[in-house]
DNA sequence: CGCGCGATTGTA
DNA sequence: ACAATCGCGCGT
């Protein structure tokens, strides 16, 4: 299946997370569908992480492609990509990821369920072979709502799902 | 250096 | 409705 590049990455994180449904995520021998995303900016997006530059928020500020992990709660593990040109802070949420077996519903349920970690944070999604992003279904219809778990931002209708 | 809280989830 | 659980980020 082709893999997809940087000009799929390189464009305004609510155009990537629209166009992410359907795609397929390889991670190791685990494939599936991605079935919900998030968008979230840095410049205009009271709610994104990239709202202020930190130690952390400093990866949605580097170029696209690259893979965003943080813990949140203490316990649990939020996997995004990180979308748009340099200084242009912005990244994708990824939500629900449809297996064979098991549709995962949850940022945290995904990463726990294929055990992704900060160990896979910063990685470059266009050329890993053991965890990258490729085409999958075709037509995708969605929805879109606002974002769950944020106080800000609430009018910002960022939350994708395909149906 | 201390402390409150969060892009969540399972359980009551 | 709430506990679990801990690193980040801001204030002192």
């Amino acid at each position: 299946m082709l893999k997809l590049n940087n000009s799929f990455y390189n464009k305004h994180a609510v155009e990537v997370a629209k166009n992410l449904l359907g795609k397929t995520m390889v991670f190791g021998k685990i494939k599936g569908i991605i079935t919900e995303t998030e968008a979230y900016r840095g410049t205009d997006d009271e709610a994104s992480h990239a709202f202020n530059f930190t130690p952390r928020s400093s990866i949605m500020f580097g170029p696209s492609g690259y893979s965003y992990i943080y813990l949140i709660y203490g316990m649990y593990y939020c996997l995004n990509i990180v979308t748009e040109e340099e200084n242009s802070p912005s990244a994708v949420l990824i939500r629900g990821l449809k297996l064979p077996d098991i549709h995962l519903d949850g940022p945290g349920k995904i990463c726990k369920y294929l055990g992704i970690t900060k160990e896979h944070n910063g990685i470059n999604l266009v050329t890993d072979n053991n965890f990258y992003f490729t085409e999958g279904i075709n037509s995708v219809t969605y929805s879109s709502t606002s974002r769950i778990g944020i106080k800000k931002a609430i009018d910002k209708k960022w939350r994708f799902l395909s149906n």
